[in-house]
RNA sequence: CGGGGCGUAGCGCAGUCCGGUCAGCGCACCGCGUUUGGGACGCGGGGGUCGGCGGUUCAAAUCCGCCCGCCCCGACCA
């Protein structure tokens, strides 16, 4: 709770952004380094952000499983590309009871290796698959710099990993989650996304092909917000996952592994918000309707609550909470349920009592423009359908930002301007070197090629050359 | 690790250059009363030994040395 105002969203969005972390109770610097704790608000939409995911990993024949926070260091160095991306970051336990181990274990910065270990074991025929499994857990990654949420030494996640007899199979799957993800942050997220390919150089380490579904925040930055990766045959090879196929003959399996992080906490919070604060979409939001009775005197008191208990007991299938500190005005209530991002605001004050009203305060609509009384009938229906409204024009509005500060520049003079402050889509040659030009000159990286792409060719932005694909270029986190 | 900044009450800060009623301010917190449809107000309270260690001095938040930690900008990253 804080009666400070923010800093101003456009002007300083970086430090608007940690600051309605920590003001709206979402999260809270641990006292280590680069680690957060996530507080119980933070929580509960990270809960409806898994709820969400989850039914829809069930839904295409997913299962949850555990496995180990402890990897053996060897584990780690069997696949070479695996090993030379992560050795940087990896925490390392050395004494276990006091004592010094005979081998290192790595706390999981991803766990491919330990899977990859246990499918070895698993899989014998090609009757044991698919293996279908998706894990929730914790990681550890000991980044150099951190922000809440979007990069923290310690963060929570899901991460899925599949095991296939044939390539179309995993390829099928790993498409497959990439339109999970994409599904998931559209329609329940409110968060416009692009799913496409990441470059060589931006994939996961290891991977045959890395899919991303990028997000355009709210100062235009890129944040890759969920991945699913075409591992090929690498793992398979690297940990002996082997089977017998139909045809009596030994094959490596084909593995994919997908994953959202609690960052995508933070590509919620950067998509939606304003000056005031956050703006949740009602499908994830913990709180999606929050009650703030309105009097003076006892009397009034007695009316209003009574009005109030029946809204709520009405309105009970949404998520809903009834304010009813007294210490704090109905002034403070606006403004504190605003910045801590609640979709819907019902007042309830002895004008209503007398009307059989009360006064929906949309979230996505500031002020007086968002504020419309209606009656007490029906209120279910009513609540439901401007929840639904806001959901979409939450989307609306994102989309309607990416798309007018995404360019099409004509050539490369005008690429370097353009990603000074929105993002660049143009054809690229496919050329490490002209990534890394721009990556040089601009701070702009690659972020995906997209899966919809137009038809035709053209010629790279860069060095002119013809070029298959067309790929965005953008500042990201 | 390179560059910059900073550690004084729960949070945000002033005080440090020019050692000595400087341990203070705002918010938050507690009590009482009046308030309550857009961040209420009055009065009265509780709380810190100034990041740590050592040194200089009659005297250190203030000067000196070492150490620890944090934040921002770069290379890396879900």
């Amino acid at each position: 709770m804080s009666t400070d105002k923010l800093p101003s969203r456009s002007e300083h969005f970086s430090e608007w952004y940690n600051q309605v972390v920590l003001k709206a109770e979402l999260a809270d610097y641990a006292p280590v380094r680069g680690c957060m704790v996530v507080r119980p608000y933070g929580w509960a939409l990270w809960e409806n952000i898994q709820k969400g995911l989850d039914r829809r990993f069930k839904e295409t024949g997913h299962e949850n499983a555990a496995f180990p926070l402890f990897i053996p260091m060897h584990f780690l160095e069997k696949e070479k590309e695996h090993v030379e991306g992560f050795s940087p970051e990896l925490a390392v336990v050395t004494v276990g009871g006091g004592e010094v181990l005979e081998e290192p274990l790595v706390v999981r910065p991803t766990s491919e290796t330990i899977i990859g270990y246990m499918y070895a074991k698993w899989i014998k025929s090609y009757r044991d698959l698919p293996i279908l499994i998706n894990q929730w857990g914790n990681v550890v990654r000991w980044e150099m710099r951190t922000k809440l949420f979007l990069r923290t030494l310690e963060f929570y996640w899901q991460e899925g990993h599949t095991a296939h007899a044939t390539s179309a199979e995993a390829k099928q799957e790993t498409l497959q989650m990439l339109d999970v993800y994409s599904d998931f942050a559209i329609n329940d997220a409110a968060v416009p996304v692009i799913p496409g390919l990441k470059s060589e150089r931006e994939k996961f380490a290891g991977a045959v092909r890395s899919y991303t579904i990028e997000g355009m925040m709210g100062d235009t930055r890129a944040l890759q917000s969920g991945t699913s990766h075409f591992l090929g045959q690498n793992f398979a090879k690297a940990f002996d996952i082997q089977f017998l196929d139909s045809n009596n003959e030994l094959q490596y399996a084909w593995t994919t592994s997908w994953g959202l992080s609690t960052r995508f906490i933070g590509a919620i919070l950067m998509t939606h918000g304003d000056d005031q604060g956050l703006i949740l979409p009602p499908k994830l939001a913990p709180i999606q309707v929050v009650l703030v009775p309105i009097f003076k005197s006892e009397d009034e008191k007695t009316k209003v609550m009574s009005v109030v208990e029946g809204v709520k007991d009405e309105l009970k299938d949404f998520r809903l909470h009834v304010d009813d500190r007294t210490e704090v005005t109905p002034g403070f209530k606006f403004n504190d349920w605003e910045m801590r991002g609640v979709p819907l605001r019902i007042e309830i004050g002895p004008r209503d009592v007398e009307k059989n009203s009360v006064a929906f305060a949309r979230r996505d609509k500031p002020g007086r423009e968002g504020k419309t009384f209606v009656s007490q009938d029906q209120l279910t229906a009513q609540v439901a359908e401007m929840l639904e409204r806001i959901q979409a024009s939450l989307y609306d509005r994102a989309l309607a930002f990416r798309e007018s500060n995404t360019h099409n520049p004509k050539d490369y003079d005008e690429l370097r301007e353009v990603v000074k402050s929105g993002w660049a889509y143009s054809w690229w040659c496919g050329d490490e070197a002209c990534e890394q030009q721009v990556k040089d000159d601009t701070k702009a990286t690659t972020r995906c090629m997209p899966l919809d792409q137009p038809q035709g060719e053209g010629t790279c932005i860069v060095c002119n050359r013809p070029a298959m694909k067309k790929i965005y270029f953008a500042r990201a986190y």
